[in-house]
Parts: structure tokens; sequence; C-alpha cells
DNA sequence: CGCTTCTTTGACGAGCCTCAAACTGAGTGG
DNA sequence: CCACTCAGTTTGAGGCTCGTCAAAGAAGCG
């Protein structure tokens, strides 16, 4: 987590959410410093730590500073279904209460009180980030039924290709990476629970990636040699930008 | 389709609407009233039939009335995965445009006009109807998440349980079927391409529903034989209710 | 270092898929 | 009333994908 993708070196803190928001809507000056004061009011959470409960009455609204973090369910057997990762620059418990699903670290993560952005919005004092907030709910869904797709219709070697590539364009986005490179501070485990697989089934379709020539991973970080074949290959449809 | 379970006879045309929505927020008279209206601009529409194209600029919002509906997504190569089922009383076209998914008629279809309400409750003249309609995408959400679930964690015998279980609840609420029996005009197509599984195997894990005494099927009615067995078995928790 | 967590490998079996064909039932037209 | 057709269901055979169990490496961390 040093070096080139580091998430705190050579980023303003809450620079992520500066630019995952700007890529959904227009914001103005006023609305752009009032999201720069959000970092002062930072909070620190260890891997592992639930941020959000599942049934939870008023989910604190928080964005995601440094760090991945995940929503998923649990089965009473031990068994998970993580839905989707929160990344840098992403917001949780923004929708309306009971939280559907519990939100949980799976790094170490920082956080910034949302609640500021969010009451502007609502009382209509900033357009911009209303519209801003409102297509990032809107990608919200569309990752969500392209991971509906990836579970029920793509095989293993298909599903892992379209979620690289989902992490790829998202993290470019927030510019924590590249056309090629990404930071990927995920367990094969996590990978597994996200995927709907096994962790061994995991780890031998990363090795067939590999095998292809299509991916490499070293500590931490991913690199797709291959993204247009990657692409090709699981029909990936890249994530939905601003909307109508 | 004729019987105790008709859409046709013995309910008012868009009785499933009302029973729906009254079960999501409690509305007022003139907002019954204007739903009541809604009857009179009707659609019919063939089985197949696209109501919702991938990327339609403005969905026009409707109603479900009588027949079934799913949202999807089609792969270049024909796999199509179903992200959810729409019955009688769903609207479907009310999110923000442009739709993440196509809408396809499943059966005969009868649909109405939902711009009245939707513009009522956008306007802030009908709270009840406003809450109503925020619950049944909140809803929708929760019913994607289970699918996640289904597709991502549950075997195929839990699936079929879990998804039969969903369609009973989702029925008696509006009076189309009881805590046992309701209509059930899909073919094992439909319900491979819902539940991430082939024909084939969707056909023989029904087999295996029946042998072990769980549901009956006849001639478009399913008849749930042990719901409590089945919910335990899947850990099915039910669709949500009035939110918060 | 020694511990824990994570990754990797092997062996084996089960779940699910594909292909192919037979069967059923509901029209449709002669 | 009887083919005939067509969509849907059912069955069989065979094989690939993926899961489970178990244990051996690697790698991070105190």
């Amino acid at each position: 987590m040093t070096g080139r993708f580091s998430t705190h070196i050579g980023f303003r803190p809450i620079d992520p959410i500066l630019r995952r928001l700007k890529s959904l809507a227009t914001l103005s000056e006023p609305e752009l410093s009032l999201l720069r004061t959000l970092g002062e009011r930072r909070e620190r959470h260890a891997p592992g730590e639930q941020l959000v409960a599942e049934h939870a009455k008023e989910p604190r609204p928080r964005f995601v500073v440094s760090g991945w973090a995940c929503r998923q369910r649990l089965m009473p057997d031990g068994r998970r279904q993580i839905f989707s990762l929160m990344l840098p620059g992403d917001d949780l418990g923004f929708e309306s209460a009971p939280a559907l699903a519990s939100v949980v670290a799976l790094t170490a993560l920082e956080t910034v009180d949302g609640a500021p952005a969010l009451d502007a919005a609502r009382r209509g004092a900033a357009p911009g980030l209303a519209a801003a907030l409102a297509a990032a709910a809107r990608q919200a869904d569309a990752l969500l039924l392209d991971q509906a797709v990836r579970l029920g219709r793509l095989t293993a070697f298909e599903r892992m290709a379209h979620f690289f590539l989902e992490l790829q364009h998202r993290l470019e986005i927030t510019g924590l990476g590249d056309r090629q490179r990404f930071p990927l501070p995920l367990t094969q485990e996590i990978m597994a629970d996200s995927l709907g697989l096994s962790i061994v089934h995991v780890n031998r379709t990363l090795q067939q990636l590999r095998r292809a020539g299509m991916i490499e991973l070293r500590s931490g970080v991913a690199i797709l040699l291959q993204p247009e074949a990657m692409t090709k290959l699981c029909d990936y449809r890249g994530v939905a930008n601003k909307a109508a």
C-alpha cells in the first residue's frame, strides 16, 4: 500500500471523493469547498469493523477516504455474499433507512462524515451535489445489476475478468489507478465471497488468468495486461457515468 | 389462469396496485381515488413485448395490472439474466432515466399509466403516495439483494425454494395468492434465467422439491406444502415492509 | 524467530451443464 | 375428428466446472 498508488502520498485526503463526484455531475465552487471541509472530521476503522449493521435504523452517511469496505450479508451457517466493494470516494449509508445490508471494513479504513453534503443536497442548497449523489446512487444500482449478471450467468473465469475491469475503471476515476494498474488489497477469500466462488477456485482461476497473460498480481497491485481482450471476453460494459 | 386466482374475475382491475401500495404506506382517500382513475388508460402487451429498452431515455412509468413481466439483461451470445419479476401491482419505469435494464412481458400483460401518480408524488400533492413509491423502490432494492444472495451463495435446491417463497409472499400481498397457493405462469426457461441455472437443471430441481413433498405444480398454479420448512431450508427472510 | 494469515497444491467428488431425444399438451388446419 | 405442429417438459448419458477436505508452502507481523 505504499508507492505509486498510495492513498496517502501525493493526494489530498479527500481527493478521491472530489474526483468521483466531479465525474458524476458538475459541482460549483461552494459545493467543492463544502466537500473539502469534510476532511476535518475523519474517522479510522480497523479491518473487520462494521460501519453499518444490517437493519440499522439510521446509518450514518459517510464517504470512504482511504481503504476498502464492502456491503454484504451473512447467512446463519457462515456463508457470505458481498454485494459491492466500497472504494475511496464512495458513499455509504446515504440511502433511506433501515439498511438492507451491513457495511464492513475490509482493510484499514478512513471515512469522513457525509451528513453536511447530504443535508445541503436535501435542502436544495447544492443542486450539483444533489445531482452527483443521485448519480452515485444510480451507479450503485448499475453495479448491483452487473454483479447479478456476474453471479448468475458468467463462468468463474469471466467473473474474475469482469470484476477486475470494474475495479480498474472505478479506481481510475478517483485517480488511484491508471488504465492498467490499480491497488488490490483483497484476500482471495474476499474475492470468493464477492464472486460467489470458493477460495480454492478463486486461486485457480487467478492462475488461469495469469497463464493466459491477462493479469499480473504483485504485492497488492493488479496489472491488466490485455484490458481490451478481457473486456470482450466477459462482455464488460463499463461503469455508468452521468445520469440523464 | 381462470378460477380462484384469476386476475380478471373477482377483483377490480387495479386492485393489486391498491393493495400493494397500501401495504407500503398509508394512503389518503384522494390518493386512493387518484389511483383508481388510472385504470382507465389501460394498455395490453403480448408476451415477449419489450416495455422498456435497456438504455431508454425516458421509460414511461407504468403499473402492472395483470400478467407478469421481468427486468433483464441479454448477453451477445444469448445468455440472459433476469433480475426481478414484475407482478401485478408492481411499478416499472419509475426510477431515473436512462433505464439500466430492459423490461419485457413474460405473459399477456396489462399495464396502466403511472405518470399521474408519479407526478402527484413529486409535486408534493400526495405524501402518502410518495412514501409508498419510495418504499416500493426500497423493496425492489431489497429483492435485488436477495437475488444476489440466491445467485451467489445458494444451491439450486435452495434457490428454487427461496424463489417460490418470495413469489408466495409478494402475490399474497396483492391478493392473488394465499399462504400456500399462487399462480405461476412461468416456463422453466424463465425460471432458469432468473435463477442462473440451465433449463434441464431447473426441471430436475423441481422434481427434487416435489419428491421432498415441498411443492406441487399444476397447470400454472404452485402449492407450497411446507412453507415453514422451506423458509428454514434457504434462510428466507421475507419481503421488506414499510420503510422507516 | 515464531505465530498467524494467506496462498497454493493435490485428490476426490458432487453439482450443474450440454447434447440429444423422447414425451406431453395445446392449438390449428385439413 | 384426426393428423400435424410447436412450445414446453422430461429423461438419459456423459463430462466439465466448481466445491470440499487436507496439508504444504509463503508471507506478513510482533
